[in-house]
DNA sequence: TATGAATGAGTATTCATTCAT
DNA sequence: GATGAATGAATACTCATTCAT
């Protein structure tokens, strides 16, 4: 093994993927990702086999993330209503402090060259959080909804949220449990 | 080009433009767009200085539509609830049977290329709405929260709706009601 | 028709590729091949819809020219061998008066990007001189084989006579003539 | 690099490289031979400098091979024809057996990147084969020409041959045979 | 010496925009 | 005004070659 692939410059890429893809959409130029990674164009494509492996491994990488910060610290016990809190602040928090993971999040999200596949695999990554959402299922005004169906209104709260605290960031605590609260109402209310 | 022949020929590029926006994302090429809307290329150009203002133009154009969809048969007098129910409504039966726009219309909104000036413009288009979500935040349980940020909760949740009916249109009716539902109790007094 | 394709313009491209692809092979680039033909780079993609269909195109344009200098004044009477002769000094002609096109077309023959397809095409232009061939088929010292491979060992002897002809330049008449008596020879009664 | 360490791992260089050229044409890469050898892509270049000095090393490896064919079991005495025609025997054998290897002389032979010196050398591998042809030069019916050119003309005849034989492999002996009548009649022929 | 990751110049192709007709 | 051919800058991707391991 000459030069071993380097998973520091696979996170180079990936970030600097993010934040290419944040400001000019899933078209920014390969050469723009390059120069902000730090490589050579041509070493892009010995880390992905080309842009549309790029864009999907950028997605699972950003999901994966943001599972991480779900989990992270996470009350065992509690009340369901703390434990859910607890996780929309988690998601808020990674949310606020990666503006740039976030924008390339959402423009992932509407692109067609994420592929279904991956999509689903994203939602894996989910998988504990959608335990707890199903609690919420059960007892909730979204009785005999998908937890799919929830947890997608609280993807959706959320980056409303992230996005009124981009434009008025010291407003962040306010809108972070104004989110809260009509994520809470809109599945727990009987 | 104070104002160009057909009113038709410029509803057809738009008309043509959201179909191709909707699969190719905004990096959807002109020669598409022209042929969709059975015109030349060039034509395009009188009607539209260039590709970034036909976007601004499609986004606005997407939004007046929204809005007379809203206005349409809304019930002057009834509870505030009823009339809040009347516009979700519309508002999703328009996604609903609009789907290229729909799926355009979220493309838009994430991309760089619309401006905030317009962005603004688009808001306008729904002061009248505005005036009912008014209602809404003064008594409801966001009390205190801008109407903007309701309105966005509404939009996302809406968002959120109709992406599952797309997946699974015979339980539109279900998703319909289970949509308003979340909003309502998100939004509304507790 | 806001302006027509101009039968010209391709011509001029087939000509500069023919000069390109002599030099280069088929690698030859495309930006080259503008450039000689004095046209813009995206140019040629309005006229060929790819490289490997320009590169089809050539062949078949190349064949047909042999095909009309084949044609041009052949005398229908007179004995066979003579009209054979005239044939082969008309290709030589040809070849040695196109050097480009010579070289590009052996460049062309070897190159996998021409489909069978085109190759049948191309084999068609040269019917009418099969059926000559054919003739010393039936006569002569090949009897029983194939006109095409009557035709395909005119091709290579001729193929052969040229590259010299090329190198020395001032032997042509020599060459023509020997290459002639090694063709009836190979190929007529003994 | 004065010799390098492995003779093996050269000639499977040389025999990956020809298998690549035959199919892609001298723009075949260098990784996909690299694959077929066995070895890394950097090794090939401690085994020669360029891309360039590959090519026309396998140039001369393959005249090499093939002057070897030739002398093959060559009977010494004998009648001119016979020694002609054994030697012809042995050539199309060697072509028929070397599919790769003969496609890939013919991708060779017109090359810009071959060149006159590594022709020359080549050429030289033939000179044995060139004295026989020379008794053909003085008795036959090219008196006069010069052996290079009959050679090219056995050459071309050849390789005519090999190329039906390839389509038709069942057939041949026949066209073996029909070749050598050819070539013996173009260059014998009083 | 062997390896294969890293490089960046080079390639075909796309596409918004211009302009001759 | 309408057309679509012409343009050339921009883009994703390839590949010979270098060099750290």
């Amino acid at each position: 093994m000459a030069r071993p692939l380097s998973d520091e410059k696979r996170s180079a890429i990936l970030l600097a993927a993010a934040q290419v893809i944040a400001e000019h959409g899933t078209g920014g130029p390969i050469s723009k990702i390059a120069k902000q990674a730090g490589v050579a164009e041509g070493t892009i494509f010995t880390y992905f086999d080309d842009k549309d492996a790029l864009l999907n491994a950028l997605y699972l990488a950003l999901k994966a993330d943001l599972a991480v910060a779900f989990r992270h610290g996470r009350p065992a016990s509690k009340t369901l209503k703390a434990r859910v809190q607890h996780a929309w602040e988690r998601y808020i928090q990674w949310g606020a402090t990666h503006p740039a993971q976030r924008r390339a999040m959402s423009q992932l999200s509407v692109s067609d060259r994420i592929t279904d596949d991956t999509r689903q695999l994203g939602a894996k990554a989910f998988e504990e959080i959608g335990a707890t959402l199903d609690e919420v299922v059960t007892t909730g005004n979204l009785k005999g909804q998908s937890p799919l169906f929830v947890a997608a209104i609280m993807e959706s709260i959320a980056e409303t949220t992230l996005s009124f605290i981009a434009r008025e960031p010291d407003a962040a605590d306010n809108y972070t449990r104004a989110g809260f609260d009509a994520f809470w109402n809109a599945v727990s209310k009987s």
